[in-house]
DNA sequence: CTTGACCCTATAGCCGCTATAGACAGCACG
DNA sequence: CGTGCTGTCTATAGCGGCTATAGGGTCAAG
């Protein structure tokens, strides 16, 4: 192995990703298929770790697969424009902010429902029981 | 069709639920296996629809088909212990918290990186992908 | 020369549905 | 009676994003 090449393993170390997980990525080829040493272990340039970085930076955002699919290709062509990008991520944000409102207005239910526990009672009087129930 | 019985259709319009869905419940065992009309349609009574009612809310509120199972077997047992479904509530309501808050992370840095597009450029001096780039 | 850590492929499973294909049931209209 | 139409049936495969398992091969240290 010659100097600056990783294995998968390296590979999984430095970006805190499973190995697995790197093989999927490069089935689902987010991710090329790297050479291949005399052993057949797939072997790592620079390069490769920093796009392995890059992906699992925006898994850590939360981007879908998808996106960044779209992100690594807009990130290749340098005379696009950088309103794409913008895009993507406005969109993004804003399919958080909405889980965000959703779930809040979940757990104010939950809290609702969860209050009214009168603590050591039975299933036959429980009222959170009682509240989830539709009427 | 006797009086009171409900096809799977009528039993997905009450509930604002997919007849496939429907279908899937009974397979993984959450719904009963329906008596069967003369023409093998499945056919449902009140039970079946308030029980279908029942999953239905608890989805709403985020819960797990695993959960649910749980909820389910205990309200049919009026001499357990309320605190179960308390505990079952509590630890799903905690999830819910964990979760908002990991969003809203989550959504603080997007605007972080969002913020920084200065708009009309190209990918070349795009700080989105600047941001994003792990350093 | 064996042990143990690492690597390989291929396949199946997780959750909670959703989609597709191909066939049968039941009713209205001509 | 036939023809359409809508609704229902079964069975199977697919979605995202991994994770687990089985059954091997590689390589360096002791």
């Amino acid at each position: 192995m010659k100097h600056g090449e990783l294995k998968i393993g390296d590979l999984a170390r430095e970006t805190r990703t499973k190995v697995v997980t790197i093989r999927y990525y490069e089935k689902i080829g987010l991710l090329p298929s790297p050479v291949r040493s005399a052993g057949n272990y797939r072997s790592y340039d620079a390069e490769a770790l920093e796009r392995l970085r890059f992906v699992r930076r925006c898994r850590d955002l939360g981007f879908s697969l998808e996106n960044i699919r779209e992100l690594l290709e807009l990130s290749l062509d340098d005379e696009r424009a950088c309103s794409d990008v913008d895009e993507i991520t406005a969109a993004h944000l804003a399919a958080v902010e909405r889980k965000i409102a959703d779930l809040q207005a979940l757990a104010h239910e939950l809290q609702r429902i969860a209050s009214r526990c009168s603590g050591g009672g039975t299933i036959s009087n429980c009222r959170i029981l009682d509240a989830i129930t539709p009427h």
